[in-house]
DNA sequence: CTCTGGTGTGTGGCATACCAGATGCACAGT
DNA sequence: ACTGTGCATCTGGTATGCCACACACCAGAG
């Protein structure tokens, strides 16, 4: 056989049921920034013709939505959006800590040095960010911090799991890092997380995290009501 | 209004698609059991028919198996069931450990006391299931174990996400409990989580369901390829 | 005016037909 | 005997149409 070009495989899914589950997830994530009277229900038929395709994939995409409870669908009744009120909200977060504390902790004990200096190298953008007093981009980055600890634990599972949780949370977090004394706070709980799984301290590091994710928790649960009045703003203002 | 008869409403789903996706998940894990030359594939339009449906409601629940990674979904190949390797079963204990120590250490904090007693009175069937050296009802009992400190966590997101995370578990476990020792070990373990909890010492508790679940994990990766051959075992005596 | 039953429309569930890529095998060419 | 081309067939993906139930609205009986 002589040498031949080589051409990388074909990559990605082209289903259109695939395409669309992607679609609408992604749409209800940024939909749910402006969560207080916008439709709630979305409909088979006119997502399709908005589309251009027929109802059964959209029926697919909205089959996996609602598995993964971003939307309730009632037979003969419509396909709602799932508005998450703040116990989910927490509990939620709770869950995130108990996953990414347990990330940190493997982190502490199978991940390379190298991979452990990508956390500083995050970190690095931090101070950058925040000279730039640029909060959405910290938020960003903050975003890659938290990623990368679970990516370094050498668990997928556990990142995986992570990241689904976490779509859930990402109107919510976003929001919580607006606040500029939190980012302060997070920068400094970031730096005791680095030197810990530095360190190879398990239990510092499971330790640190999971009080660092509970300080969220407890933000979101004092200053719920007011994430609540800057999404009626938002949808004021966009009205 | 005249007294009238009192009616339950109807409750649960009736719809084919659920229907089919309970049954089909729980086929799927009996057969896991017996996971060896089975057959990995499974056929849409044989399904259907042996169900006496169309193919619709059988994609439904097949799209809904997938994204819980039961099975895999090739476009114009087939469907087949995900045989977990050893590896994967590894970071799946790895979630349930962090899922379940933090669901202890909430029970610490959020659990009332008659909630925690029902601890005891499960572990009360330990020693009778021990007495009777019945393993596999030991194995139930100890399912309930845990599930209950999921339960009374008070976080319900926790749970559920447990009971998910549990349910690709449930083979290997069940097999991994008919070891004696193993069992023995466990009632012991059990013991000291109770306590801790009961004393609402939830560095304690953290540490002791961590402590306990890893060490089932290292006696799957120890004895998995013991697993291997006796599910071969069961394969070849039913053949 | 109120209550009851009918009716029209909207919505998701299901069945069915067809499509195109994937596969395996047979047969022709070398 | 080997290779590769073409076809029959299998399989998941998609488009459509119909069904039954939910619900809002309306008309007629009281």
């Amino acid at each position: 056989m002589p040498e031949s070009v080589v051409l990388k495989p074909i990559e990605g899914n082209f289903s259109l049921g695939d395409h669309i589950y992607s679609e609408l997830r992604e749409a209800l994530l940024e939909l749910d920034v402006y969560n207080r009277n916008a439709d709630l229900r979305l409909d088979e038929r006119g997502i399709a013709k908005q589309m251009g395709v027929s109802r059964t994939p959209i029926r697919e995409a909205l089959t996996r939505l609602a598995q993964e409870g971003f939307v309730t669908i009632q037979a003969r009744k419509g396909i709602f959006i799932n508005r998450k009120d703040l116990p989910e909200i927490l509990e939620l977060v709770k869950v995130w800590a108990a996953l990414e504390s347990m990330a940190a902790r493997l982190a502490c004990e199978v991940a390379s040095d190298e991979a452990i200096a990508e956390l500083r190298t995050i970190a690095a953008q931090f101070s950058k960010d925040q000279a730039k007093a640029n909060i959405d981009e910290y938020s960003e980055t903050n975003i890659d911090f938290h990623g990368a600890i679970m990516r370094i634990s050498g668990c997928r599972k556990l990142q995986e799991l992570g990241e689904d949780v976490f779509a859930h949370l990402v109107p919510i977090r976003r929001r919580a890092m607006r606040d500029v004394d939190r980012a302060d706070r997070s920068v400094v709980d970031h730096m005791n997380i680095i030197e810990a799984v530095e360190g190879r301290e398990a239990d510092l590091a499971d330790r640190l995290v999971r009080e660092h994710t509970f300080r969220l928790h407890d933000y979101i649960a004092s200053a719920w009501k007011g994430f609540m009045e800057l999404e009626s703003m938002a949808a004021d203002a966009k009205a």
